[in-house]
DNA sequence: TTGCAACTTGACAACGTTGTCTTTTTCCAA
DNA sequence: TTGGAAAAAGACAACGTTGTCAAGTTGCAA
């Protein structure tokens, strides 16, 4: 077994043509059961595996998508994939992950290398790239593409996001009407979509109470991360520090909280866009607006199978809706509202929200605001089809 | 452009023979440069890529590893998957990952469709297959396979583990030295390695500690899940209940974790079998016995990299260390310790061990216990290198 | 100018499949 | 028994690439 043994092994082995191995393997009906059955022996004494390069080199057919995620870290992406994951495998499809990486160059290479990689389609959250500037062949050309959390520039194709600007714009709303005037705002790469609309949405909400917009209260995750935790420094050690913050991913959240946590600043508001594993029983528990990652996950890759199977209508853009969840953390109030007692009294104010007068469990019942109506939905077919999608069409 | 161009559309173009296309692409010095810039004129007027598929079926050779897990939203495994990403592309290697799933046959499919889909390499996590058992080329005859977390059978290869018993052992030591003589063990697949080692190092620091094995406090996770919490009434039900729990892995721990806290039960002594977000700044904090999930990402991808360079010594089997971290919830004491106040006073009890006196920052200094020493410990190579590995050897 | 070496280019086969078409076999009715 | 149609099996090309080797071209020395 020094060789990984091909067609013509077997049928060397079963004395017939390639070709009558090739359609035993496919199932194809014409085979005499007798002489299937020697194929059949000869395949399983052999250990023969059919080469999907070779296969979909000449179908151009193939049974594998693809999903491509900035970082397999971030908590919404790993809940993401996991969905994705399972709804290509209900479709009989194999997924293969990759991620894009810190740059353009490197999200470029793997895109690429993926795309042609023997798959017939593709979710992605776009980092650096435009799409539509790339020479991947997108739409009836070439392979379908569905974004997730963010568009590609001006690329024509399927979309699942959130009203990010809106979501954001409520979060901030939240914890002004709690009585703050000092928010900040952290996210990573505050400079790209989807934080820009975060930001956006963050304004918007300021300007509606009538709070003059501070860059000093917005803040790249660049700036303090697990190695340099600077946020303490840049937020809370300004003249007028903030009273709250809003963290604009899960990925700034984690540092966030942990920092917050690390200098018993429980005094200060936080609410989170995005959920992230045990915000619901830290102490404070973390208010966070939530995107149901799984339900993008899904949706993304309905849409997908249904380009795959031959859907050629316009490019469809589903806006899903997002849940703010109150925990306790993005309702503690600011300091003037506590008797300016300091930070002392800061603490027990926080205390008491986490405390007795909150339900215990750390799963609150959500006060499930729908943020943005659903429209569009496809519902995922749970058909298992033979030979999913084309690699070109000739 | 509805079409993937391919080398003889450039060939057509450029008014050259594929086979010069094909040696300007591939950086064959044996080009006049005037021919060469005429044909590069070409490849960027149609946005010719190469085929991978139909250059690894030509060459046999590949420039892309493929990861196995069994679930990507595993903490262990997703930061163990960054760390992988990250060495891959340092070698200038591209990094597909699939995850294994729940079946046999889901992980035979998985594997054997990543190897057949053009990868010189495989780290995986088995989880079901004995590889020595299955058809997949193993050794000099296919791709190099590296195994991580657990050994599959008896497969030969390299293999980079922690040991299980011994950590297990200690962890559990930890807690019966705190005074708990009723020590519940919960896990996800008791019945399949690494937990059934981690389950025999618990017995074995029972034994040690002269006190009598019970099964009842041996739990499987798919008893108790988020949708049925029943982890309580089974372990904490009991007529002798368990005053304190480890718990063998973090998809376990984020379960048993958050049934402790919603229950407010923090009167439970708990240590986890690896670390988990947000782990340091709970109340109480969480005491682990941590993996180093970075390190075995890149000890796999050096000891695989090795190997598709041509390394052909004996498999190598990598232990590598594990840490101890003491945070506070492994240091509650039972009941009978505390004076015997029943809940109440164990709360009280545990409060003390997560407040004042232990330091306010969630990441202690970890009592830094190293379990294994690491031997033949590879050092990964930074070089990139243009052709890396081998599909076949004729 | 000629000859030869060195360099450049091209023709062709092969990688492991499947689609198309042709040949062979089987089986049944006359 | 034979004719013929239907069923089964096979031959061959093609997918897009690269390895091998042969052919063509260039340039320099004699």
């Amino acid at each position: 077994m020094t060789e990984t043994p091909t067609l013509s092994d077997v049928a060397l082995l079963a004395g017939v043509s390639i070709k009558t191995v090739s359609r035993v393997v496919n199932d194809e009906q014409t085979v005499t059961a007798k002489t299937a059955k020697r194929v059949r022996d000869a395949i399983d004494t052999l250990g023969y595996r059919p080469n999907p390069l070779a296969r979909s080199l000449r179908t151009g057919r193939d049974e594998a998508v693809a999903l491509v995620v900035e970082r397999l870290g971030d908590p919404f992406f790993a809940s993401m994939t996991e969905s994705v994951e399972e709804a290509a495998h209900e479709a009989g499809l194999f997924l293969i992950i990759a991620s894009a990486g810190e740059s353009a160059a490197q999200e470029r290479a793997v895109i690429s290398g993926l795309l042609h990689r023997s798959v017939c389609g593709l979710i992605a959250r776009p980092s650096h790239l435009d799409f539509a500037k790339e020479r991947f062949a997108i739409g009836t050309g070439g392979v379908p593409v569905v974004f997730v959390d963010r568009p590609s520039g001006s690329a024509e194709a399927d979309s699942v996001l959130v009203d990010n600007t809106e979501t954001a714009r409520r979060a901030t709303a939240h914890l002004i009407s709690h009585g703050h005037r000092r928010v900040a705002f952290v996210g990573t790469a505050l400079d790209r979509l989807p934080l820009r609309w975060r930001h956006e949405g963050y304004r918007a909400a300021l300007a509606d109470a009538g709070i003059d917009y501070d860059g000093d209260l917005v803040v790249s995750h660049t700036r303090f991360t697990p190695d340099h935790p600077a946020f303490l420094t840049d937020v809370l050690g300004l003249r007028r520090p903030a009273t709250a913050v809003l963290s604009a991913n899960a990925v700034a959240s984690l540092d966030v909280v942990s920092e917050l946590h690390s200098a018993s600043r429980a005094d200060i508001a936080f609410v989170g866009f995005d959920d992230f594993p045990m915000a619901g029983i830290l102490t404070p528990a973390v208010t966070v607006a939530r995107q149901d990652p799984a339900l993008m996950g899904r949706t993304a890759m309905a849409l997908l199978l249904a380009r795959i199977r031959g859907d050629s209508s316009p490019p469809k853009h589903v806006i899903l809706p997002t849940t703010f969840v109150v925990r306790g953390s993005g309702e503690i109030p600011p300091p003037e509202r506590r008797g300016g007692a300091g930070r002392e009294g800061a603490r027990r104010g926080a205390e008491r929200v986490s405390g007795r007068p909150t339900a215990p469990t750390g799963n609150v019942t959500p006060r499930a605001e729908e943020m943005t109506p659903r429209k569009e939905m496809t519902t995922a077919k749970k058909e298992k089809q033979e030979h999913v999608g084309r690699h070109k069409n000739k």
